[in-house]
DNA sequence: ACTCCCGCCTCCCGCTGCGTGAGGGTCAAG
DNA sequence: CTTGACCCTCACGCAGCGGGAGGCGGGAGT
């Protein structure tokens, strides 16, 4: 049983082109050619190309495609695997865009016109035009960053002003301990340092002691950020500084 | 607030060299040049790099974004409940694609190891890789071959055999009809004739009283399938064919 | 004022995965 | 022995950039 290109094409749905070009790089050779010159391609090509197709719906690359069919001892399982974790991955990635849009169109409907201004005024002093390019350095590229700017996709107004309000409760709560006299290392500071951490966690990414303890210091060597604590309480940056660093290392 | 090109690159994580080609062509301008030449980016610029940049994790070719963007009563809208629509029918075949895999990976555990032919033994006579090239070229590219190729894919070895049950059940009694000497334009004919429609609808595609008439034609004219029927009772295809005809006359 | 070095500029070539001819041989049917 | 449908091999083109060469600009430090 051999078959032509054209047969080929025609049965695999590709063109005749496309089955020139894995020849040339040798993906899929056919496996024969009659004297005359013409390409004969049997049932194993035919088998091949099926599951280049396969491999190829899937988004990988030709070459990646050649690597895998090509590695004898390669496990079929660890293959299908693989590639099932790579959907999964990109339908999750398809699915927070849907709700993105979701949101999106929400907020047309009401009119609400959720300007990038808007969606940020939640941060209050921070603004996000000024820091952006800043925290892409030094964030950029980070599991972190790359979380709360998906979160950030994702929260409605309501969210946002929700987040806000935890924010400004938690803040009013850190001066009330400050003004008490309460030492930056004691057992108060460190629970509402943690308390800061979790709800990093919670909003935006997953806060990591040592991701938090970068954080504080930041808080104070950061004029921006200084500025920030300080305007809330004189001496609240350096104080909780301290009192993350206090947290971190007790619970490690 | 203008921004350099390297700027405005590290805040959209986008490289220099995409936002020298957006220029090049025309995608996004710079507002603006120094007097040096260099690009100056402000903030209308930043908000369409970002729409851009959306438009494109989306998939959509530059020059389709050009297109939306530009479009001055383009309704907004509207675009997205269409980004919506597309996205949403990615996820639907990436899932399908998942479940698939699912299916492979399972007959993999058990040792099953399914290959094309026993993916299509349910098809009696009808061997796959002797007509697969001659159904593309019948119904290649059809919304119908579409989708029996993807159900086709999806279906376990026990869904298979029980349409493969199912159709022999139908067999039984169309010959049992023919045995009994009823016309083929006849009620009882014409019943069969519709389930056989549904049959095909049920596994395979949305069978249409226009493609069910083409496939009767097909019986008659194509040995093969002529041979697949007159198998199971001599004069059997012609029969059919009556009777798929008289079935779709009545109905329309 | 001078020097650095980083960042900007404009070419321009390279890559993937083919599409789309051009120009010419081949094969089966009539 | 011709037709028409295939087949062959170049070979260029396209999107969407990556990456480097070669050269200017600018602001920070000395």
């Amino acid at each position: 049983m051999a078959y032509t290109v054209g047969q080929v094409a025609r049965a695999a749905r590709v063109t005749v082109r496309t089955l020139h070009h894995y020849d040339e790089i040798g993906l899929l050779r056919p496996s024969g050619r009659t004297s005359a010159g013409y390409r004969r391609y049997d049932e194993a090509d035919l088998d091949r190309l099926q599951l280049i197709r396969y491999y190829r719906e899937l988004g990988f690359p030709l070459e990646e495609i050649a690597e895998i069919l090509d590695d004898p001892d390669a496990d079929p399982v660890a293959h299908l695997r693989r590639q099932h974790e790579l959907l999964s991955g990109r339908i999750g990635k398809l699915q927070e865009m849907v709700t993105a849009i979701e949101h999106a169109m929400e907020a047309r409907k009401l009119g609400i016109q959720l300007t990038p201004e808007e969606r940020f005024e939640v941060f209050g002093n921070f603004d996000p035009d000024e820091h952006a390019e800043e925290a892409e350095q030094r964030w950029g590229g980070t599991e972190a960053y790359r979380q709360s700017q998906e979160r950030a996709g994702r929260y409605s107004k309501e969210d946002l002003l929700r987040n806000k309000a935890e924010n400004e409760d938690w803040g009013r709560r850190f001066v009330a301990l400050m003004d008490s006299g309460a030492p930056a290392d004691g057992p108060e500071a460190m629970a509402l340092a943690e308390e800061h951490r979790q709800l990093i966690t919670k909003w935006w990414y997953d806060c990591s002691y040592e991701i938090h303890t970068g954080l504080a210091d930041m808080y104070v060597a950061d004029p921006r950020f200084t500025a920030h604590y300080e305007t809330l309480r004189p001496g609240m940056a350096a104080y909780l500084n301290e009192a993350i660093h206090a947290n971190a290392i007790s619970r490690s």
